[in-house]
RNA sequence: GGUCCGAUAGCUCAGUCGGUAGAGCAAAUGGCUUUUAACCAUUGGGUCCCAGGUUCGAGUCCUGGUCGGAUCACCA
């Protein structure tokens, strides 16, 4: 196949070699040329640290610097002016000068992040991945200092050095900080650090990267594109926001948490039997004791035990993994918030629950609205609906398995708002304590926004012996084929036979929920790596046909 | 797993009836050097996803495959 096809085949495996990894092409190649250039210049191309200053008070991310007051407030004052300027007309110096004087008080400082704009003239923008800020050069006024503890280069080779960074790299640069004569605050390089270098293009400036599947296989390059794109033409969140709206909202649910007294906890991932919820789980193996083990469906009988042990709040935010099918709102390993408080019934969850992600949402969007497809969701009130009556006037005719499906076909999708569906079939709920007045019935509920399923809650089930026999049926429905049926766990029968707390628990799905305040229509979007098929090099798709 | 759609330069995309592979951005070279996505000029850059077929001739038509997206089914 190849001239050197004899030579890979002595290699003890088919390694790929780099450029076959980070291929050569015009772009690259330039950029290689730049990298061997930096390395003369200044010694090491890859140091390992840059110290920022701390005018903003904390360190000088180029956010930090931007939202730090004497920054703010000029890059307001001039935007303010340049509002009422003809365009292309340049603001009065007498403000710009004043400005000046103002910054340059601030001192020395010194900034670091990614070119985020081609190197075009003097001017260069600079990201740290969420705000951008220019940077000024001018030959020789600024310096190169070297990575190698020698002195700085002169002006002719730091100007060398400037004109041939790439769209990408990474720099610092130390200096004072001013005002254009076009009225944009930006750094006047007297330093300039070189920290890294990026061998690969970036993407384009005002598109970035379109291809869902270059941008959730690289989501580094997704991250990088979104900061670095030019005009916010924005119709939605940026994928370094969707993230950071993630981060906040779990965060928020984290706090409440733990301000109302519930500790952390952590539980096995890797099971002997995967129970506590109706899937189908992922098997593996474990050599040394040479036995099966399973990824967890549900950490829930573990914090049950806690229970058990005399934690009367736990929580665990994790990831569960059922082996079922991908869809927008179901991705292999997903992140389950799961808890449960001792001495609570269902009713109480709901309250708590509402509340929870009141806040939550409220933390991560600024608001209790939230905007999702064309519909308004409103997370002031969560509606309680029985399930009969959701069903509607047919439900009398349904037995629990068919009112589950008539529920699920025909009324699910069109519970937009907030609610709480109660009253679940006892039998389809086998961690669940039945109602004290109908036993039919389980002190259940499921959370439904927008449709999708977000939380499922109940009244904890803590009579060993009854768990025993729920458990029994559902072995007898796995003997009948279904193999979603949960799997008895004897040691969870033992050790609610030293007796449980009444308890009421909830899992919700932390993907769905950022979905709905992110206005994400696929899972994969609020997922930072999404599973996906393995990526195959040509050679081996020709040979690997073996299915 | 079913159905529908897609894959062309580093990125974003055109490509007519089957007849020499295109643009913008990005890159290189030179000019400019307080600019605001796009300054001016010149140049280079392609496994048209893969394999096979039809044809004098395939990016284009046909078959099979790979990967992805949407949707349906199961699940949270």
């Amino acid at each position: 196949m190849h001239a050197n096809f004899d030579l890979i085949e002595l290699l003890p495996m088919t390694l790929p070699t780099f450029d076959e990894i980070v291929i050569p092409n015009d772009q690259t190649e330039a950029r290689r040329e730049h990298l061997a250039r930096f390395v003369e210049l200044v010694g090491n191309a890859y140091p390992s640290k840059f110290e920022r200053s701390a005018l903003s008070g904390n360190e000088d991310t180029i956010s930090n610097l931007k939202a730090f007051a004497p920054v703010a407030d000029a890059a307001k004052e001039m935007a303010d002016v340049r509002a009422t300027l003809e365009p292309g007309a340049r603001p009065p110096a007498e403000i710009k000068d004043r400005l000046n004087e103002t910054l340059k008080t601030l001192g020395t400082v010194r900034i670091a992040g990614r070119i985020a704009t081609p190197i075009r003239g003097n001017f260069v923008h600079l990201t740290d991945g969420r705000e951008k800020l220019q940077i000024y050069a001018k030959k020789g006024q600024f310096t190169l200092a070297r990575n190698d503890g020698e002195a700085d280069r002169e002006a002719e080779s730091a100007w060398e050095a400037w004109q041939i960074l790439d769209h990408g790299d990474l720099v610092g640069v130390e200096g004072y900080l001013f005002v254009t004569n076009t009225g944009e605050v930006s750094v006047h390089v007297e330093r300039l650090y070189f920290l890294s270098k990026a061998l690969s293009p970036m993407p384009d400036k005002m598109h970035g990267i379109e291809d869902a599947e270059i941008k959730q296989r690289q989501r580094y390059l997704d991250l990088i594109a979104s900061s670095l794109k030019v005009a916010d033409a924005d119709d939605g969140l940026s994928t370094r926001e969707t993230f950071e709206v993630r981060a906040k909202a779990i965060s928020s649910l984290r706090r409440f948490l733990e301000d109302h007294g519930y500790i952390e906890v952590e539980t096995p991932m890797l099971t002997a039997k995967a129970t506590g919820a109706a899937a189908k789980p992922f098997k593996t193996h474990h050599n040394a004791l040479d036995i099966d083990l399973y990824a967890r469906i549900a950490p829930e009988l573990y914090l049950k035990r806690l229970l058990v042990g005399g934690f009367e709040k736990v929580y665990e935010l994790n990831r569960n993994f059922r082996n079922e099918g991908i869809s927008y709102k179901h991705n292999p390993e997903f992140t389950m918030l799961e808890f449960y408080c001792a001495y609570m019934d269902v009713n109480g969850m709901m309250d708590f629950c509402e509340e929870m992600i009141r806040q939550s949402v409220l933390n991560a969007t600024g608001g209790l609205t939230v905007k999702y497809e064309r519909n308004v969701i409103d997370f002031g009130k969560f509606r309680r609906i029985r399930m009969r009556d959701a069903v509607g006037n047919k439900a009398a005719e349904h037995n629990d398995a068919e009112l589950l499906e008539v529920f699920e076909n025909e009324v699910e999708h069109t519970l937009v708002e907030p609610t709480f569906i109660i009253d679940y079939p006892k039998s389809i709920s086998p961690l669940s304590k039945a109602s004290p007045t109908n036993p039919q019935i389980a002190e259940r509920f499921e959370l439904f926004i927008n449709g999708m399923e977000v939380a499922n809650g109940f009244s904890e089930l803590n009579d060993p012996r009854e768990q025993y026999e729920r458990f029994r049926d559902q072995a007898e429905a796995r003997e009948r084929g279904d193999d979603e049926a949960m799997v008895l766990d004897e040691d969870y029968v033992r050790a609610l036979s030293y007796g449980m707390p009444p308890a009421a628990g909830i899992g919700i799905g932390i993907d769905r929920l950022v979905m709905l305040l992110t206005n994400k229509h696929s899972i994969r979007d609020v997922i930072l790596f999404p599973h996906m098929r393995p990526e195959r090099r040509q050679e081996e798709s020709e040979e690997g046909e073996t299915e």
